[in-house]
DNA sequence: GACCCCAAAAATATCCAACATTTTTCGATA
DNA sequence: TATCGAAAAATGTTGGATATTTTTGGGGTC
């Protein structure tokens, strides 16, 4: 491969590779239910056959593609059903992890908290002054930081890791909505206010019911 | 076609690997935090070294297996955390599961679980008569299928996946247990019966302090 | 025109052998 | 005893080759 670099960003060339196929599947470049083959994939991407497969693998287990046996690879689609049930899915999860951070969440997870609020704050400034795809993709990143951070004292690295998993299923819709200007910043910031008061109040009813708005507005439902 | 041997599965090598080392863990004999070097695994189970890793990614992303860059596989640890957290999220994911089948189930959803659990009687007489390594995968596979089942019709073909996901991880513990003789046949067998009942009266709340009863005898807690 | 059958083409799944890079081991040395 | 570094081992990657399976694109046939 001709890339150069690799020890700075990824370690591996799968991880690479899985790292710009994301990307790629989050923007709709790949869009859904795209037969992806493995030469043409090679082609647009480098690689071997080999680490390519095992990419789509990687890929396959976060839920973006699909493999089907003998039939190789498809982006997962991105049908109505599939919008209800990530949702379904990222409250479920990350409400049970607030819930369970709230009760065990000391200072440091509090601070966390603050910290991923106040860089969401900045990066939804910046994307909302200079919408691009490289400001698009921080803001999604400080979204995402932000939910692991409400759920990072849960205790439990299985629910971390889930919750992780719906959150990159979901981006797609989430970054579709941004394009299309569908993004209530306004509320959105009154929401992370109030969720920073009702976290250090440790209002959980409270904590949870914005959580709960904050999720169903990001997929827009 | 016609003549040629016709393998009875459509299985690809990768997934027999997969079915056999699965298996290997669940019973051990690949023991918690073992390291999995892929030539040894191949002298011991065939498979080219691609296959190898493609079906050590697949066992990662089940969580039986642990990846780390450039340092390999190894058996996924057995702590008394990991156990802590795999019934949590059994727990979790099954009662959600359990309680959305209960509000939408219809007949046929009734009489898969009535199926399972009368399969589950057989293979818990069966086991308990001739406990061997086949009667041990066949009780196994039918406590499965009950978990299955019962949340079968809970519309959500993630949370379905994600129990699936959790009752394998579960099932070095359950198959240690039983190996152990600690399986409380008889108390399950009441419990199966009173679940029966409250899903056909759909008595929800009966149902899921059975449920979770259920799942805790299950890890041993 | 719709339908079925079959050969050709495409794509997947697999293997082997080799090489580059990284981690681990282990013995010599300070 | 600690540590340093070279050898050994293991991982990660590639290219090319080969089965096997699926898909495709006609010809006939009704």
């Amino acid at each position: 491969m001709i890339f150069g670099r690799r020890k700075s960003e990824d370690d591996t060339v799968v991880d690479m590779l899985a790292a710009v196929i994301r990307r790629d599947i989050s923007f709709g470049v790949l869009r859904p239910d795209q037969k992806l083959k493995i030469d043409a994939l090679r082609q647009s991407y480098g690689g071997s056959n080999h680490s390519m497969r095992e990419t789509l693998r990687m890929l396959s287990a976060e839920g973006l593609v699909e493999a089907t046996s003998q039939r190789g690879f498809r982006v997962t689609s991105a049908t109505e059903d599939d919008l209800r049930d990530i949702l379904l899915m990222r409250l479920e999860t990350e409400r049970l992890g607030l819930r369970r951070s709230l009760a065990a969440g000391d200072v440091a997870w509090e601070s966390r908290v603050v910290a991923a609020l106040h860089a969401l704050t900045r990066a939804e400034a910046q994307v909302q002054d200079t919408p691009d795809d490289v400001t698009a993709l921080a803001w999604d990143e400080a979204c995402r930081a932000l939910a692991e951070a409400l759920i990072s004292a849960c205790g439990s690295p299985r629910l971390i890791e889930m919750a992780d998993k719906f959150y990159g299923q979901s981006r797609r819709f989430r970054l579709a909505l941004l394009r299309e200007g569908r993004v209530d910043f306004a509320g959105r910031r009154t929401r992370q206010d109030q969720l920073r008061e009702a976290i250090l109040a440790r209002d959980e009813q409270t904590a949870l019911r914005l959580l709960e708005e904050d999720i169903r507005a990001d997929i827009g439902r």
